[in-house]
DNA sequence: TTTCTAGGTTGACAGCCGTCGAATCAGGGT
DNA sequence: ACCCTGATTCGACGGCTGTCAACCTAGAAA
């Protein structure tokens, strides 16, 4: 491991396999206990108001991307609690950061809420 | 309020507003709140590998539903735990529970399941 | 170098959450 | 009536989580 100079890099699986029609989802057979633990991970990260809120500040933003300047703002919340939701985000491969200058921008990952979305893909069990 | 015989059937909000194309997705406006809060509530129920898994063999079994006895066995918990976790998930609306005769059946809300899909799908803002 | 600002890290605290054993409830068979 | 089994509720415990104040780091501008 170790700690560089940017530690805004830590995404534990970029792409687990949301390449392509992947996943089964959770209405064709019961999940596999480590894809559980996986996916359950990122399902947490969105289980709390204010991350849901600040992923979605991020995903719809102009261009795509926000800088952290334009997200603390908007919430009653000390600096370091949305640096910590944010560190939260991006464990959960949910977000990237990068450094831009004095700046730190935050962009959505599309593969992880499209992995999400397939997930969930309805196929009655009639 | 009041406790019924069967107090399997406390679902908060049934269907919030599911029924056709409706919310609009993370990624094309910020998250209001309240809907934050909503929300969250569900992505948290299904942040534990546990009741992920527990959702997916309901959802997944044949018939559509799937009895307590055959759920407890799989896991490496103790009934009221599995208790607990069905409750958790019963009380975010994405199952519904029934008793008949000793046993009691669950079965998945495929609106909830819907309703979350659609939040996720993507409108990839470049 | 020094100073300033934007973010992140650390340490600590209260509250929540997953887990269990024991007790309780609901039905079905003796 | 009694007992047995399936499932939930209750009470308690340890660990995790959201939050903050204080401190530290990265970069830009003097």
């Amino acid at each position: 491991m170790s700690k560089q100079t940017l530690p805004i890099s830590d995404v534990p699986a970029p792409g687990p396999r949301a390449s392509e029609a992947c996943c089964s989802p959770l209405t064709r057979e019961p999940l596999g206990e480590d894809r559980a633990v996986e996916l359950a991970r990122v399902f947490k990260a969105m289980g709390d108001p204010v991350r849901l809120r600040l992923l979605s500040m991020i995903a719809s933003h102009h261009g795509g991307e926000a800088c952290v300047c334009e997200l603390t703002g908007v919430f009653d919340l000390s600096g370091p609690t949305i640096s910590h939701h944010l560190k939260v985000l991006r464990e959960a491969g949910l977000i990237t950061g990068e450094r831009r200058g004095t700046w730190v921008y935050y962009r959505a990952v599309p593969q992880r809420l499209g992995e999400v979305a397939d997930l969930l893909d309805l196929a009655p069990a009639t």
